[in-house]
DNA sequence: GTATACATTATTGGATACAATACTTTTCCG
DNA sequence: CGGAAAAGTATTGTATCCAATAATGTATAC
């Protein structure tokens, strides 16, 4: 999926915390506003602050944290106004990777998305957490076999944040619309017509963004450890 | 310009070594493949390797930097083939900041603009490094009065990063020219013309990179102390 | 003279310790 | 009681220390 560690690299111990905590984020086991006490990370997964902070300033880079001096990191609690913005480079993003792969999307690639798609209907409504992150991997996916990294990684960026955007403000997501939808631009990129598969995107994305109305979140202190348990394998 | 401080949190001396640091890559006083050790680098901004750590891990993210587990870290060293997924996400996000100022620009965002013209032409051929900085400033500028914040930070990414590739394959900058294309731009948005402006900055980073041709620098150890000292103030 | 094995040095990775700051609770006075 | 001041606690910021790894230099064998 996203963030595929390179070849020569060995995946460190500050990585897997860093994938613990986003895939936390992005499943929603975390909330908007949870607040993220260095300590209480290190102890769940086993390292000391050292490596708990540079892994929170890399969430922070990404947006997904928010990180006050000497007030410490809380998951991010995006605004409208920031939600729209995300939305619109997404948007602008998504475009530029699907004209890209209109012109070179091979066989195999077309093979894997629908497999990712199967992935997709399978955690169905069953798993939940798994939905909402497998969703947002078919757009990192795409961004990815567009074979450019530069947008793959932007992508990959707005794509998360828009899951706490969903967090904030949007009902519970259901599996089925977006399945559809997915297979919709597969269908498009397959007859190489970027048009069109640009034009279900944007029908795809309009309809997450309606789907975001005004919700708050009850903002009491939560205990996150029993949940960072969950994410510290 | 930009990476401007939000209002509450003051500047941190992790912020001096960053924008120090950053500055010095823009300018080209560090030039791609050079090593930054982090003894080095701590010793000339007065600060511990713990700050400069943080610092090149942000300055890694950012793509400026290449930071290879258990070698350190040195000024990153873009391949062709990354920079042309470079200029691709550029053209695509510039594209979108221009056709989103079109509608909403301001008499006194254009006053700004040319205004910032004026340093560029003020500076010249005198002080290259400056040139080259404010070259690059002009596209952020344009990006923050979109009023976009993520636009701006990934306009902000590609833009520095385009220096480095400029450090690399490109003869030595020619401000010229820039200042040219870039009352264009200003020119084409004064009338709200977002086809003619999108039309100017396609001309201008086409220029850009065309001048981008294959020259390898030498790549011998240099001794990057006297540089670091111009930066650490 | 070249190449390989070994010793030495330089540099990074990470945990810990201490200082600085923010947060919480208690105490004291009106 | 209510609120302000103060003491105590929790949490973050940063320097330093030690271990692990890579880079370098040296000697020895062929």
């Amino acid at each position: 999926m996203s963030h595929r560690l390179s070849k020569t690299a060995a995946p460190t111990r500050s990585d897997a915390v860093y994938f613990g905590l986003r895939r936390a984020i992005i499943e929603q086991a975390l909330l908007p506003g949870d607040k993220l006490t260095e300590d209480v990370i290190g102890e769940r997964f086993g390292v000391s602050r050292t490596i708990v902070r540079s892994v929170l300033a890399r969430l922070n880079a990404e947006g997904l944290v928010d990180l006050q001096p000497n007030k410490g990191a809380a998951i991010a609690q995006p605004s409208l106004a920031e939600a729209y913005d995300i939305f619109e480079a997404r948007m602008c993003l998504e475009r530029q990777v699907l004209a890209r792969l209109a012109e070179k999307v091979t066989d195999q690639d077309l093979q894997l998305l629908e497999q990712h798609v199967g992935l997709e209907a399978k955690a169905g409504h069953q798993d939940s957490a798994a939905s909402i992150r497998l969703a947002g991997e078919f757009h990192i996916l795409l961004a990815e076999l567009s074979g450019n990294k530069v947008l793959a990684r932007y992508v990959d960026e707005v794509v998360s944040r828009c899951s706490l955007i969903l967090a904030m403000y949007s009902r519970p997501h259901s599996a089925d619309c977006s399945i559809n939808e997915h297979h919709q631009i597969i269908d498009a990129l397959r007859t190489r017509d970027a048009a069109r598969a640009i034009n279900a995107m944007d029908h795809h994305l309009q309809a997450v963004t309606e789907r975001a109305l005004l919700s708050s979140n009850s903002d009491k202190q939560r205990d996150i450890r029993s949940i960072l348990d969950r994410y510290a394998s």
